[in-house]
DNA sequence: TATTATACTGTATTTTTATACAGTAGTCAA
DNA sequence: TTGACTACTGTATAAAAATACAGTATAATA
């Protein structure tokens, strides 16, 4: 993560806070009054700065739709790299980042999978899969699809303008849908203990 | 505080999750778009009707700029229960509760998960497996542990004072340690793809 | 039975907001 | 000393989004 001037530093600080004041993001406009920029385009150049180091997301085009990546209300899980023997383990300590994160939970939902179609893909019942919604899909990924009004996960394979999926498990057979019959791509697969 | 209509409540609730899903608040027009009304009106309506009764606030004339009076602290990945065919699948729908809330997420921490000592619980190398700290442990849990300045992740068995430490594949040996180098109880396996 | 609230359609208009593009000026590093 | 990055000015325009106003239909309430 690379760092931030202090301006930087100053209108994302500013961000943060209006968000937790107000419970929506400040409109571009805002930003320039409250730092007296006359022109909108400062504010422009100051997001495009915060959003290439990382720091914010924004939808183009759509009004008040900053989100911050970092934001100090911490939603996500640490994931520890190396753990002092010391003791006691501090979250804090030797973070390699984040699972679930904001970031990664936008446009996810989960669904509970059911039987074993896909447990040569070491998918089991019971597991819950994360399925990520308008993703890029390749040959070979998993996906979550809707097959005779239910849900169901199984690999992904387009061969020519036809969509098939395919079971992890040889006693099922493949299937062809159609494409708009997908929910989304497969992204992780949690079960709980 | 007022009751809500049926219909009051559904459009509530998908600002509530339209919020958590994009850390943003949704325009009137997306409102419009996903309950099909074909008029802008019909949301302005419905949403004086939830200002009014005390479940949301707005600014006049400013975008995106919904607040929820009571916004339920769910945050996490909702799990979908039913999926209608119809229509595209939104996160919106039939959500049976979250992964990862802010209540489970509460001294959690992840590892990621080197060699195959515990292949037979299906937990695989690259795996990440979450740790909850300071909860209760019984034999055959599975638990995180120091061991050797490393972390590592095996089913915990007490055998009279003694604590051991079991691996999920015979051809790693059984070690025993001391109660103290118990991390936490390891609560899921996420394997992301 | 008149009144009020819900739940919308439909069109038009205004306001807000973001973006595009053309510049200026200072700093810092190669 | 050229080029890249930061930090803006200034004007213009596009787009997104909210609002205004005139209706319709139905069910519940007094």
């Amino acid at each position: 993560m690379k760092g931030l001037t202090s301006r930087q530093a100053e209108i994302l600080e500013f961000i943060n806070r209006f968000i937790k004041n107000n419970g929506y993001s400040p409109s571009m406009e805002d930003i320039r009054i409250f730092f007296g920029f006359r022109s909108p385009n400062a504010v422009t150049c100051h997001l495009r700065s915060l959003i290439n180091k990382g720091y914010l997301s924004k939808e183009i085009s759509k009004a008040r739709a900053l989100r911050l990546k970092f934001s100090s209300s911490g939603y996500g899980i640490p994931v520890l790299g190396k753990i002092a023997a010391g003791r006691p383990v501090l979250i804090e300590d030797f973070s390699e980042g984040f699972l679930f994160s904001q970031e990664e939970m936008k446009g996810v939902f989960a669904l509970k999978v059911k039987g074993d179609s896909m447990k040569d893909a070491h998918i089991y019942d019971g597991d819950y899969v994360i399925v990520k919604k308008n993703v890029d899909i390749n040959n070979g990924d998993i996906v979550a699809a809707i097959v005779e009004e239910e849900a169901t996960v199984k690999y992904f394979r387009r061969i020519k303008n036809k969509v098939f999926l395919i079971p992890a498990n040889p006693s099922y057979k493949s299937i062809e849908i159609k494409e708009n019959f997908i929910l989304g791509k497969v992204t992780g697969v949690l079960r709980k203990l």
